[in-house]
DNA sequence: AACAACTTTAACCAAATGGTTAAACTTTCT
DNA sequence: AGAAAGTTTAACCATTTGGTTAAAGTTGTT
């Protein structure tokens, strides 16, 4: 049995608004995607503000779903670095443009659409933020690692996203040198864990 | 002397461009922050699209401007990774949505303003790349570091370019955990240097 | 077959948007 | 003062946009 035409929709919303933003995309480029009379945008998500906080909700979720699970493994500390890295590294080659996505979802100042999501977003951010800092206590009291804000911790591991952010930046640029992006991505893991490694290494 | 209209258009015009984005922004805001009378838009700028061409021109010139200057210095390698870091945060303080900005430039797929920005960029990109290759390569010669693709270097770095990015965030979530945004930006790049300098150090 | 519920379509609408234009206003030059 | 050039304004226009609706088509139930 083929896909809903709900599903469709939300299927094809997804890559449009990935692509161009909420404000770059219109109804007319999803149903064009979704390969529907566009009307059924309406009918099944009422408007499009409306399923964009539905595709957003989803792909925040997908974002922190599987890191939740990651930081809760009974594993060492670093293990759970490498498995955090290893996941943003998964879920950005399936959605490249997702943290473009999710960070262009901020900055529109007062429209209905922030009020509605940031509130929502902040706190699955601040519940990963309470969990790595439990992980670093954790860690930390057991002496494999020394003390670290969780904050800074975070920041440190972000150019993995900030890599798929200006993937075109990149393969433009590098491509004419040589190394192909899959490569640029396996080297920064690499690097960066063996950086954080020898940082936080007692 | 007070500033002439077209140079109020074009202030007003980054300000909006940058909080709101090109599809985000109407020409009806920017007259409206510039004070002005909407067809003046048209009358200096011909189009909205000439407009933001060249607001993201100067946006991304400010951007690698001082840091060309910076690598070129005759200081320590080190010293030169501080300086770079330190006009990253200046220029974010001044401008918070930089990186959005430039960053979300490069997603729309086959607008003409892509076709026109992007080579210019990349070709800035390449310079910066090549330019900071030669500083590495110098100081590996002189024992000062070991040898790291400019690349990785860049992507290390790139943390900073993040905790702009996601500003509201951070300071959403941050500031019910006590420390300011200023604090945050201040203890990273102390902590992004200090990093770097005992992976890098020979 | 007939009825009801759900789904799909084409046509339509109001609001917003980028852009144009002719006329009014201001400045500059002679 | 007066013509010429540059600047500003209000009104207007075509297109695009998100959304609605009535009718047509489909599916399931009795």
């Amino acid at each position: 049995m083929s896909q809903s035409t709900e599903d469709t929709i939300k299927e094809a919303a997804k890559r449009v608004f990935l692509e161009k933003g909420y404000h770059g995309a219109t109804t007319r480029d999803i149903a064009k995607e979704a390969g529907i009379n566009r009307a059924l945008v309406n009918y099944y998500f009422r408007s499009k503000e409306n399923l964009f906080a539905i595709v957003f909700t989803e792909m925040a979720e997908l974002y922190f779903q599987k890191v939740f699970s990651v930081l809760q493994q009974p594993i060492s500390f670093f293990d759970k670095l490498d498995f955090l890295l290893e996941e943003e590294i998964r879920v950005h080659f399936k959605e490249p443009q997702l943290t473009t996505f999710l960070i262009d979802q901020s900055r529109q100042p007062d429209s209905s659409l922030e009020k509605l999501l940031t509130p929502a977003f902040n706190l699955l951010v601040a519940n990963y933020r309470r969990l790595l800092a439990e992980q670093i206590q954790k860690a930390v009291d057991e002496g494999e690692i020394i003390s670290i804000p969780p904050d800074q911790l975070l920041l440190l591991m972000s150019s993995v996203k900030y890599l798929f952010s200006s993937k075109k930046i990149f393969t433009d640029v590098c491509n004419q040198s040589g190394s192909s992006f899959e490569e640029l991505v396996r080297n920064h893991k690499t690097l960066l864990l063996s950086v954080l490694r020898s940082h936080l290494s007692k």
